[in-house]
DNA sequence: CGACTTCTTGACTATTTTCAAGATGCGTGG
DNA sequence: CCACGCATCTTGAAAATAGTCAAGAAGTCG
């Protein structure tokens, strides 16, 4: 098991990437020297586990880079992911002592975490934090929901491609590629992690990966390497009405 | 179409059933009159639309009586409901114009509303009632990721019964029957709306309450009345761990 | 009491899973 | 630099689960 690394980081707020959409987003100029002193980074590897269901939590987190996911786990071992975790979103549940679900590092990962204890007393103060964690709760209880419709209803090729667009999405909305009909990504998950987030198995979602390669939907260099030409033409396959899904 | 009924209501917050649970949980007896100028009763039949996905919403509401569902539809026809509501839940999002889903009445519903603009303003200046909702959307996130878990990875017969402990746990907790082995509850929901909550067929949500009956775990009079001899017996077909998903 | 909705059950079909074998790719050490 | 070993991924064949289509039963409401 690889250790914990506990990194002392470019620490300055002002000149953190996720400043701008994390719980702290609201936050003035005092409120994050507040924070500042509650807080400290910590660095994963891919497939590190930060925290277990059950264990005690004294902190919550921001994550700053990576991808990490939230899982949980049936007795006979079936697992399901219940969140995709990227950078700027929120971990860890003020007034709740532990963790209520799995929480892995899918890529090299990098928090911001608060100690427990003086942030929830921050939360009371000082309204810029809960305000915010609010309006990030009510968007992923959302992203959950739009993620139940894909469980309950989706067949397995539209379960593929909502993910993809999803991921898709993501990386061209943090400006990594163009917005264009063409896209190019890399999957910061493995097959395994895709069918754990997308109620199916490992074997299925490899046969719908090549189904939609044959289609031309995408194409693949290697495993994790995914071109889209068409972007629309991916929505198509996943069902979604032509907004994709987007809340005003 | 049965019409809207705005009712006049015995309007007094002190008497009210949700009082303690509702998103005016934490106010104190001024805020809870200028929640008064601001409120109004609307009851619905069971079958009634209350609100359709997209469209406009001047008003947040608190669940009095009744269940009411959330539902999302793919534009081929296919439905997931994403929520139930009970006394007590809230429904609709301060900062959003429209609706993001269907909202049905399953039973007889009656609804506590609040016109959203001076809502949205009292969210601001008093902290109660944004700490009460951040509490209960992070609780709604909590349930919505536990219907995740049942969505992606169940079979047929343990999301009937999980869905049946739910019921009954609910039921039981709003004292309507004794805690003991042995539960009483009606059905609030059609075989359709199950298979709509539960990602299945109505056909197959009627095969698997068949094989339960057949096999001891429930029995029924009519299709709705519901009778469980044994709690625990249910549970255990549900697949969860023993303690129900009770979170601490 | 009768019409209509809701529900049940049967037979067949489709999709996904399971089990199994082999291919690909990646990192490490010779 | 190449080869080996391990993890990840792909593909095939058979099995299981849930879905579809269809008919009829039960319950409900007027």
């Amino acid at each position: 098991m690889p250790m914990l690394d506990t990194v002392s980081f470019a620490a300055e707020c002002g000149a953190c990437p996720i400043r701008h959409r994390a719980v702290c987003a609201r936050c003035e100029e005092d409120e994050l020297s507040r924070l500042e002193d509650m807080k400290y980074y910590r660095s994963y590897q891919a497939g590190q586990t930060v925290i277990w269901s059950g264990d005690r939590m004294d902190f919550v987190a921001s994550v700053v880079s990576g991808v990490a996911t939230l899982s949980q786990t049936m007795e006979d071992g079936r697992r399901q992911m219940v969140g995709l975790l990227l950078p700027s979103d929120f971990v860890g549940r003020p007034g709740r002592a532990s963790a209520a679900y799995d929480v892995t590092a899918a890529t090299d990962l990098v928090m911001c975490c608060f100690r427990k204890k003086p942030f929830e007393e921050m939360m009371i103060t000082t309204p810029h934090i809960g305000q915010r964690l609010l309006e990030m709760t009510l968007d992923e209880l959302d992203s959950a929901r739009e993620w139940m419709l894909l469980l309950g209803r989706k067949t397995a090729r539209e379960k593929i491609a909502s993910l993809l667009a999803i991921i898709a999405r993501r990386d061209a909305s943090l400006g990594l590629t163009r917005p264009s009909g063409r896209i190019v990504f890399d999957l910061p998950l493995t097959r395994e992690e895709m069918a754990d987030y997308l109620g199916l198995t490992l074997e299925t979602v490899s046969r719908q990966i090549s189904a939609l390669r044959k289609d031309g939907i995408i194409s693949l260099e290697g495993k994790r390497h995914v071109t889209v030409p068409d972007f629309d033409a991916l929505l198509e396959e996943a069902g979604d009405d032509s907004d994709g899904g987007m809340l005003s």
